[in-house]
DNA sequence: ACCTGAACACCGTTCAAGT
DNA sequence: ACCTGAACACCGTTCAAGT
């Protein structure tokens, strides 16, 4: 017999969707601090050892919102591009909006993209067969997929001329980096909602325009 | 009379000097979620409940290194200016790998410099006078110190032709977007630190050469 | 195969009381 | 003016046991 991992009614019905789904609601509307497995096995009706069965531990369950995180994050550049037409700038501005209107509706989700800890050297507990190090494979998946698709946009940008030449990968990487420090400054407070698309048009300016 | 406030001995000797030290370090070599208020009245030898005179809960504390930190870069940041002699170029690059190394050695503490909540909206505790949305003064002020030398040196970079014009507050904005962006994909080991500098010049490039 | 209940070792926060 | 000790209401994690 084959096992589908969806739909498979059981005591509660799809504990792991449901965990996830309140997670994020709760990520979305009060913060990561307020996150909590307890909470979440309360809200979904089961005792609080009953999401051990589907997360590890409290890690694992941010990691699994983090990928999804991604996984929805590149859903949505993809439609962006798609809706954006010909143009290259408004491509790239488009991409530009998307990244950092998600930062702004979703910034602890987005802290938790980003924060992917590597497991840190120097852990203090003793316990036994300490399984540090490692990176969690469904995260780094859904991320370079994102990071993918943005490349394709560069890639496409230097062989029209819109972009400047040189090492794509580097390329990428700036621009990443740029989108995500507007987002963060966003969130942070430092830049103000109606600042955003200025700067976010000033980037692509900066990225296009030194082609020139 | 004026009240200074630091060296009075009383108790501990300088319990808030003392315990602000050793949380910066256990941020440091332990990460965030090492750090608890308890543990760090352990290691000064009082009640875990002393810290409370000095600082009015967790995150109170976290206010407080966030505001030492924005000091320590903006200090580093200033040196490193002075150090870099007349290049203009070797002046912005100087600030961005003080900023992105920085950002490499306390990535924690630098989170939480960035993280400053707005005490967000819809907190859900329905306890008595909840004080909300107020701006910690010390980081605000420590922070925009820090802003103010970055800023002066756009300026700068304007008036002799070295910068794009336009609005100097729209480009420090970009310029620092860019630092903390290229710092997040570092720590979170999107860029391998080898790959970092190069990062940096390129960034740097881009500002700088956009205005030939 | 999935979940419960009790238990353990932690938290942050509060508050009367001490010196 | 600064700190203690007990108490409260939470955590995450573990593990025998249930269905």
């Amino acid at each position: 017999m084959v096992q589908t991992m969806a739909d498979r009614p059981y005591h509660h019905g799809n504990l792991r969707a449901a965990l996830l789904g309140e997670a994020e609601r709760t990520l979305r509307e009060q913060g990561i601090d307020a996150l909590s497995l307890r909470d979440l096995a309360r809200q979904a009706g089961v005792s609080h050892a009953a999401p051990r069965r589907h997360f590890a531990d409290r890690q694992a369950l941010l990691d699994a919102l983090a990928a999804s995180g991604f996984v929805r994050l590149g859903d949505e550049v993809r439609a962006a591009i798609d809706a954006a037409g010909e143009d290259y700038q408004a491509r790239l501005r488009a991409v530009a909006t998307t990244y950092v209107r998600f930062a702004t509706r979703d910034a602890a989700l987005l802290e938790l993209m980003f924060a992917a800890k590597n497991a840190g050297p120097g852990a203090k507990n003793a316990g036994p067969g300490a399984v540090n190090g490692e990176p969690p494979a469904a995260l780094r998946e859904a991320s370079e997929r994102l990071f993918g698709t943005v490349g394709e946009l560069i890639r496409q940008g230097q062989r029209t001329d819109e972009l400047p030449a040189g090492d794509p990968e580097r390329l990428l990487l700036l621009l990443v980096a740029t989108l995500q420090g507007i987002a963060a400054l966003t969130t942070s407070g430092r830049v103000r909602a109606d600042q955003t698309d200025a700067l976010i048009a000033d980037a692509v300016a900066l990225f296009t325009r030194s082609q020139r």
